[in-house]
RNA sequence: CGGGGUGUAGCGCAGUUGGUAGCGCACCUGGUUUGGGACCAGGUGGUCGCCCGUUCGAGUCGGGUCACCCCGACCA
């Protein structure tokens, strides 16, 4: 016991470091030796897939396709669009030079000067520009639209700070791009896929989120309209978690995507993008992790229930082993993914330690003593319960335990979460309170001067006008001018 | 870019007045163990970030330089 801050120090403790000790130690992700530069782990990159895979089936189900374009973009593309280049300008890696060579003492490597690129090519902090750019040539008449394309691909963004998995100089995600022949069909679009993410947050993440659309300042360089789903961490802090984006007509007419509609009138295409990145795992971690390690809801989790046994020598071994045997196959007949952990070179204590750290929502134990009774040690990991069963229908037992895990620390989450947003009225005591975290819904004259004011004086922000609450006017805290509907605010990563 | 800090074994650190390079974890070997992170014994592993200087002698003192981390502005 006197041992178990060398494994994790408490949550309580200091959240940053709590998150990035457990990434590390959960096999996760660690630090490259790269700036600001993450490499995903075997153990991290399986729940990665995971994620991928289902929210590739989604995106497929509404008619996306998915494509790939170049990492590197021409410089003269990124400044097609003013607003856009504005935005992501200050963080952007440009590569100058294709060409090294050995240096004067043929020690080392320097870059040759004589190979200078005539435009420098930007690494891809997001693809609007290189995509809009192809769509030209794609799009002529609206029997082309709606063109809808989503790519998994890495990009690049030179941030000052950086944090495993949720901001990285260079992170996986997918972005969708789609082209429309009218503004409602895009705006329907970028609102069916923020309904996506949502749905795939609460339903396979497990992780509560308040939809919304972003104030101004808050958007998406070169977009109309924001959409966004937060999630609250257990420290209280806002995680932006996905973003949908209707861009207007702003790339179509910046790359000059013009098509003929039926009337033989040419258009500019009307666009959107969106997407979620390996940030999600930051807000798996962030959501249901415990002092004893992370907590995976079963629908992502690699191994879904591991299996442990107890013997004193081979002997016993082999009677356990045989077992448990027709137990994986059972549960492999459900589906589920099971892992059984035989090895001799770790101590059971070890194991238990260990798949708990790693968030494996169930684990099962036999013994000489179970043997003998006919029984199974049955854990689930979302409440350390456990339990002696009898081995008869225990597959059937571990198929709804996982549903049931599923469900709970769903449950637990948006408990937690709705325990923690507060309608606020008056800005002294909203100063005071957004310290400790929190969601607070406040009235807010629409202004950018009060958004500046708040996140001045409380690194507070607006995350969004938050969907399906229920607005009456009212009056702005800060300013005391009249306000039509309440707004989402929070300290966020 | 502003403020603060750290560079010594794979990781975490100690190193006194300048005098043969240390500890814990990990790793390897052997044995005993195995129902909540085992124990005993032995062992492997280092251009002390880099350069220059002072000195008989530098991890330690001086100058320079590089890298990384933390706090601010930026952000999926």
């Amino acid at each position: 016991m006197a041992k178990e801050l060398d494994f994790l120090t408490k949550r309580s403790e200091d959240y940053s470091k709590w998150y990035n000790e457990l990434v590390v130690k959960a096999d996760l992700a660690e630090q490259a030796d790269v700036r600001g530069c993450m490499v995903i782990k075997p153990y991290g990159y399986a729940i990665w897939e995971k994620m991928q895979r289902v929210l590739d089936d989604k995106f497929k189900e509404t008619g996306v396709q998915n494509a790939y374009f170049p990492l590197l973009i021409p410089k003269s593309f990124l400044s097609r669009e003013a607003e856009h280049v504005e935005g992501f300008a200050k963080e952007c890696a440009v590569v100058t030079h294709y060409r090294l060579k050995t240096n004067e003492t043929h020690d080392g490597v320097v870059v040759d000067p004589t190979a200078r690129l005539d435009e420098e090519l930007i690494i891809r902090p997001t693809s609007e520009t290189i995509i809009w750019n192809t769509f030209k040539n794609w799009i002529h008449s609206y029997r082309d639209l709606p063109l809808l394309v989503n790519q998994w691909c890495n990009v690049m963004r030179w941030e000052m700070r950086t944090r495993l998995f949720l901001r990285t100089s260079e992170f996986l995600w997918q972005e969708g791009h789609t082209a429309h022949a009218t503004r409602e069909e895009a705006e329907n679009r970028a609102q069916q896929m923020l309904k996506v993410y949502a749905d795939f947050a609460e339903k396979y993440m497990a992780v509560p989120v308040v939809q919304g659309v972003k104030s101004e300042t808050e958007r998406f360089a070169g977009a109309l309209d924001t959409y966004t789903i937060e999630a609250m961490m257990q420290d209280g802090k806002a995680l932006q978690s996905g973003t949908s984006h209707f861009l207007g007509q702003n790339f179509g007419k910046a790359f000059e995507v013009q098509f003929l509609n039926k009337e033989n009138k040419p258009e500019y295409a009307w666009a959107t993008s969106w997407g979620v990145s390996t940030r999600l795992m930051g807000a798996l971690i962030m959501t249901h992790s415990d002092d004893n390690g992370l907590v995976l809801p079963p629908a992502l989790a690699p191994i879904q229930v591991v299996i442990v046994p107890i013997y004193k020598n081979q002997e016993q071994l082999d009677q356990v082993d045989a077992a448990i045997a027709p137990i994986v196959e059972q549960l492999n007949g459900f589906g589920i993914s099971v892992k059984y952990d035989n090895a001799d070179n770790k101590r059971p204590g070890f194991k238990f330690a260990d798949y708990e750290l790693k968030g494996v929502p169930v684990r099962l134990v036999l013994g000489a003593r179970d043997l003998e009774n006919g029984t199974v040690e049955v854990m689930r990991r979302d409440t350390l319960e456990k339990e002696s069963r009898s081995l008869e229908g225990i597959a059937e037992y571990v198929k709804n335990l996982l549903d049931d895990i599923q469900e709970n620390i769903f449950r637990k989450a948006k408990e937690y979460r709705d325990a923690h947003i507060y309608e606020c009225e008056n800005y002294e005591e909203f100063k005071e309170r957004v310290k400790d975290g929190g969601f607070f819904l406040c009235h807010w004259d629409g202004t950018a001067e009060t958004e500046a004011r708040i996140k001045e004086e409380t690194q507070a922000t607006i995350r969004c006008v938050p969907f399906g609450v229920e607005q009456t006017p009212g009056i702005d805290m800060v300013s005391g001018k009249p306000s039509v509907a309440r707004v989402l605010i929070a300290r966020s990563y």
